[in-house]
DNA sequence: GCCAACGTTGGC
DNA sequence: GCCAACGTTGGC
C-alpha cells in the first residue's frame, strides 16, 4: 500500500465536500498536469491512503484522510464543452486526462497547517515543503506519514 | 492582490 | 530543439 497527498482547493473543492457526497465518495476529476496525471493513471492502487491538504487558503494544510477506492479511468469532464476542465485535445477513444475515485475516512483530529510542517526537519524533504513545488498530487513516503499522523496528537 | 516558481506553447 | 512569452499555482 502507498501513500500520496492530493491538494484542493476549499472553496472549489474540499474535505467537508467529500464527505458529503454519497456514500463519503467521488472522483478527483479536473487535473491538468501531466506528472500527476501519471501518477493517478499508472500508479495509485485502491486501498492507498491520501492525505487531503487544502490550499490556496488562508491556513493552508493536512485536513484529513481518504483512500482510492476506484484506479485510473479517463476524465469524462475533458470531454464536457460546458466543463471548465474542457480539454478539445482529449478524446474518448484517446483520452488525455485520468482521475481515481477517493473516498472519505476522517478529519485529522486538528489540522496540521504548512507553516507546522515546515518547522519539522524531519520532512523536509517532502516536496510539499519544497520551494516553489506546485505538483497538486505527490507521493509521500511511508515514514513521513507516520511522522505526519504522529504530529496529529501533540 | 502580489508575485515567484514553474509548466506549456509556439515561433523560429 | 531552443527559448521567450504566457498562463497557472499557491504561499504569503
Amino acid at each position: 500500500m502507498k501513500y500520496w497527498l492530493m491538494k484542493s482547493e476549499p472553496e472549489v473543492f474540499g474535505i467537508d465536500h467529500l464527505k458529503q457526497m454519497p456514500e463519503q465518495t467521488d472522483h478527483w476529476d479536473g487535473v491538468r498536469n501531466y506528472q500527476a496525471r501519471n501518477m493517478m493513471r499508472d500508479q495509485m492502487r485502491v486501498g492507498d491512503q491520501i492525505f487531503f491538504y487544502h490550499s490556496n487558503t488562508k491556513e493552508p494544510g493536512i485536513m484529513g484522510i481518504m483512500e482510492v477506492v476506484r484506479e485510473g479511468y479517463p476524465d469524462h469532464t475533458a470531454l464536457d464543452p460546458e466543463s471548465r476542465y474542457f480539454d478539445p485535445e482529449s478524446t474518448l477513444e484517446n483520452p488525455r486526462w485520468y482521475m481515481v475515485d477517493v473516498r472519505y475516512k476522517r478529519h485529522l483530529q486538528r489540522n496540521i497547517t504548512l507553516a507546522e510542517l515546515k518547522q519539522h526537519q524531519s520532512i523536509h524533504d517532502m516536496p510539499l515543503v519544497r520551494r516553489g513545488n506546485r505538483l497538486s498530487i505527490m507521493p509521500v513516503t511511508g515514514e513521513h506519514w507516520r511522522y505526519i499522523l504522529n504530529l496529529e496528537t501533540i
